[in-house]
DNA sequence: ATAATTCCTGACTAATTTAGTCAGGAATTC
DNA sequence: GAATTCCTGACTAAATTAGTCAGGAATTAT
């Protein structure tokens, strides 16, 4: 697992829909559109989320994305790997092999090093976000200013 | 801060200095044939980590690099930090005016969880890995097996 | 039915980053 | 003074990231 600019893109998708998973399904045109990532990179990106089993696409008008399963069943982990495929970072490709036959020294530490940060990110879920006041009233400013919503009969009601 | 293969290779490098310390400075040709690193791109490396203060130099025969602080004082974050140079994970830079001169909702998100993270990576010092006698018995096996140290007087001794 | 919306796919390109190569200079030890 | 090692900078190759384009498929609304 590896993280860079791609699965921060990822992260941020995620965070958005589940922001609005109560008002219906995110267009991906929307997602590009607030938080300035390119349409076409964003659904190379769900491609693989739709793969990883975190996300479905609901097509036509009034369609979009959301979530595969509930929000805090979700953890950064999951979206950070489904999007950069590699998981493991041992050089020897995980077989142990990697000096002469054997476990190298690298293997070892940096095996455990990667376990720990995988535990780690894998204990934050998508939902410790959406439930928070102060986020949740960012979402509603950035929803008015660009006009997000509002001929959706739930956002309504 | 981002971690990629080239944080990987620079926490291996900073690994096998911090496992051999006691033996004397360690050559970027030594760790360059037992890592798999080649050689010039380990330059590369440690010029960056000298900059970030993490290692020192020792030119000449029998010179190489050691730590330039105890391994309890290195983090795995701070060698990451100092070879991939960006710290900020935010679109806007970290100034916060992201969307018409607000934080957007992604500043927000973002900023914690790399907290998060980063305090979780400075967590993780050199030395955890140096004292535990399971890696002990590796790296004595792999030095053997490359030959390394056998004509210092300090390896005799 | 037709049009509009949205997902969905694949091929292609550009920019950036990662990794490696090369050639040579500077400090130190033997 | 010769060998060793750090150290520097410019250059190249490969991989990854990011974006573009063109079009098709499913669904909803008129």
């Amino acid at each position: 697992m590896r993280l860079s600019t791609k699965g921060r893109y990822a992260v941020t998708a995620m965070m958005d829909i589940a922001l609005h998973e109560r008002v219906g399904p995110v267009t991906l045109a929307d997602i590009s559109q607030c938080q300035g990532i390119s349409l076409s990179y964003l659904e190379q990106l769900f491609a693989k989320l739709r793969k990883g089993g975190l996300v479905e696409g609901v097509r036509g008008p009034g369609g979009g994305y959301r979530l595969a399963r509930p929000a805090d069943q979700i953890s950064v982990a999951d979206i950070i790997e489904s999007v950069d495929e590699r998981l493991d970072m041992t050089k020897c490709g995980g077989k142990g092999n990697c000096s002469q036959g054997e476990k190298c020294l690298t293997h070892q530490l940096w095996f455990e090093l990667s376990c720990n940060l995988y535990r780690f990110l894998s204990g934050i879920k998508l939902d410790q976000y959406v439930n928070r006041p102060d986020i949740g009233k960012l979402v509603e400013k950035q929803d008015i200013q660009y006009g997000r919503f509002i001929n959706r009969s739930q956002a309504i009601a």
